[in-house]
DNA sequence: TGATGTGAAGCGGTTCACAGCC
DNA sequence: GGCTGTGAACCGCTTCACATCA
């Protein structure tokens, strides 16, 4: 169908169907039809075929997908033949813990440095990776390589790292801090923002239906009314 | 306006809107109108008025709204006027980072218990947190007053986790393992998945327009036919 | 025959534009 | 006059339904 521009819901899509193309390689399965695809995992079995059709013809009429074939294609459409290689700045505790994060290895992301501003912190080691000076930010980006950057600092912090990445010639940014940031044109950032996450089940928690039903009070036995 | 079943998206911009009155109230300011939230902030005047028009009329026409009113508004229908209390699963890296976020407190959300399958675990102390064995989570789950779960297993124990937590009768939970979970219906999950957000990143950088700029290798195969 | 690829219809959310009110 | 609250237009994504092809 080839299209101009594709959506990221697509793409996210795309990767929810690699998972499950893996799972069912897994079981020694060969090949699959889009409505196998989705009864199997939930999901909108015309979805899959019009997202996978704006990027090539891979599918068989009358037969369905060939997973070891499609599991190639997705892969080298979303760019994770080759590997990444991830610059976290922040050694705090989410720094940290996303340094150790084995879903990054486990989609061909290698966290390479972490960077901070505290003197105690820089020289650091978390497992095999070392804590640099976010002032040497530049340089050892360069040197190792570094295409993705992760902002795992305070929020008040946020925008003045965000421009030292994009100084850096990074292209592509995960954001933790909450708050909004802009970018200019050219950078994609992906803000994972735990607060309004929190907040939107602190509303569902206080919509009217459920005022009474779980909640604070222990004397509750969670009815429910329908 | 009052309608019956709000977007997400609706509630996730409340958590936004919030935060800018916040800082606009810490800078002194007293009443605000739609455009003037809409320029300072980079939203939407019209969204702003609408999504504000679904819970009630908090305006005054040719005045705009009163700040520290609105800010009421908004914080008793995103139930932040009374504490919540968490429940992390999982003590590793991730659990304890999360379990020290300081985004937690902010927004009214106490941490009141960590949980773990690993003996070792179980015990210990991170700040002020215990790590409870997971078999008693129903229970330490009724005596801290617990009512929001936090998922961060690795994903192949998630699903266990997440029955875990509904049969103790939680109906807010937040999942940080990168798979899908189903939930019955009076349940609110909210799944933050990191992988798909790196293969976000990472079909953005493979995009045929950016191959040449940042990136590892010079020498594309991708190229793209209209 | 059976499953893909795709135009068309449907749906939900955003933006526009203005009537209504202070 | 100025800004809110809101019907209507718009837009993009999802779902349907079927022509197409192995």
């Amino acid at each position: 169908m080839k299209v101009d521009k594709i959506s990221e819901l697509t793409t996210n899509r795309l990767s929810i169907y690699l998972r499950c193309l893996n799972e069912l390689a897994a079981e020694g399965a060969k090949s699959v039809s889009s409505d196998g695809l989705a009864n199997r995992f939930h999901l909108n079995s015309a979805q899959i075929r019009k997202d996978l059709a704006y990027f090539g013809e891979f599918g068989v009429r009358g037969v369905g997908y060939d997973i070891a074939d499609l599991r190639e294609h997705i892969t080298k459409i979303l760019g994770l033949d080759k590997e990444h290689r991830v610059g976290i700045i922040g050694a705090g505790r989410l720094g940290a813990a996303l340094a150790d994060y084995y879903g990054f290895q486990r989609t061909n992301f290698k966290v390479a440095a972490l960077f901070d501003a505290d003197k105690d912190k820089i020289g650091q080691h978390f497992g095999e990776i070392e804590v640099f000076d976010i002032k040497d930010f530049s340089e050892v980006t360069k040197k190792a390589n570094i295409d993705v950057a992760v902002i795992a600092v305070p929020a008040e912090y946020a925008q003045g790292v965000l421009e030292l990445i994009t100084d850096a010639g990074i292209k592509a940014i995960m954001n933790f801090a909450p708050t909004p940031l802009r970018v200019s044109g050219d950078v994609k950032l992906k803000t994972v923002d735990l607060t309004i996450s929190l907040e939107s089940l602190s509303y569902y928690l206080a919509l009217p239906s459920n005022v009474n039903g779980a909640g604070l009070k222990p004397n509750s036995t969670n009815r429910r009314k329908k």
